[in-house]
DNA sequence: AGAATTAGGGACCAATCGGTCAACAAACGG
DNA sequence: CCGTTTGTTGACCGATTGGTCCCTAATTCT
């Protein structure tokens, strides 16, 4: 029907997430972006409305790629006990802080912090992928030897608490905390769960 | 020697704070800054260097009195037993929920967010305020009946972890979760601490 | 091959950005 | 009462911002 778009658009929003991730919203200008795309201004607004839009879509693509690989982290019994699971993904947000330099922490946080209050449509995404992670975390918490027996008012409110203290070790992270700070976080967070 | 300053700094920290707080480093223009303080852009300039400035006394002010507040909330012994010191802070930051539109969090963990990384000054300032809060909190255990006796390591690894869950709440509130959702975070935040 | 449609590229734009400056005002020391 | 010093003010600045537009290129349909 017509010309045929020239560069892969989760190729692209996998460039501009990972400029949101370091620098935030207000501080990634469409240089940033478009040097990381590696496209022309032009192209750009042809595929997304604006920066807005640039934004909400790289937010979303990391919903498909790194939210789903930490609820899949956790729902997957081949990953041992559930409370091993929930270890793996507070020990893989640890791992962040060894970007020494410039450690990302976690996009749905970061955006938490910076745009969930004065923007309706990134407030929506953010709690939607909380949700979705404490969920999986709920399923990690049935599947798990301690905490299968709780009932199910007490294992969502640990599924909630799970999710606030892995944004927690993601502000540490971004803070400057170091690995080994990091693991008597965890280490304490697990002691929780009996 | 020469004409008087005529507006108060720490009154205009506080409303430059106030700014900071609500929309983040790059968010908040002079303009914002300048129409929230109350005086002119001349003025701003002869009190401080420039917008980084700005942000490292705002930043220094909400060390002297939120965080302050916090740590004299943890530390004094007239609130009780230590945990009951403790949950007291942690259901102050989720009434911060109150503020549905626009709820602000805490400053401190914003600043982790969005300039710790980039900006060696605002790191060390939000590390000096973190190290300040976990040694409140191991004071506040220190002080309660289930931790006093807890060896040092254990109860230093459970301020920090306090220290993380505290963030993560603020998180959860910039988020745009309710006060109800959070009290079961905090419940099973405490009852991680036997 | 030509018409139709959409992508690519980059010059261009108004608005806003953080920051400077020069003229004026107010205080103190002599 | 004048000189020195510093605060106040707003006009002004170059640079950068996000966004538009137009010309060209590439593809499909007839």
């Amino acid at each position: 029907m017509a010309r045929p778009r020239e560069f892969d658009i989760d190729q692209a929003l996998d460039n501009a997430m990972a400029v949101f991730w370091a620098k935030g919203y207000e501080g990634s200008s469409l240089a940033d972006l478009l040097d990381a795309m590696g496209i022309a201004r032009g192209s750009l607004y042809k595929a997304f409305k604006d920066k807005h839009a640039i934004y909400l879509a790289a937010l979303d693509r990391y919903d498909r790629t790194m939210v789903e690989a930490a609820v899949v982290l956790l729902r997957e019994p081949s990953g041992g006990d559930g409370l091993e699971r929930i270890r793996g993904l507070l020990e893989a947000a640890r791992d962040g802080a060894g970007e020494r330099q410039h450690p990302r922490g976690c996009l749905m946080c970061n955006a938490a912090i910076d745009r969930a209050t004065d923007d309706p449509a990134v407030r929506a995404q953010v709690l939607a992928m909380m949700k979705r992670l404490e969920d999986a975390f709920a399923v990690a918490l049935a599947d798990s030897a301690t905490a299968r027996a709780w009932p199910n008012k007490r294992r969502s409110e640990a599924a909630r608490f799970l999710a606030g203290a892995y944004l927690g070790i993601q502000v540490l992270v971004r803070a400057g905390y170091s690995a080994d700070e990091l693991d008597g976080v965890i280490a304490a967070t697990l002691q929780a769960l009996g």
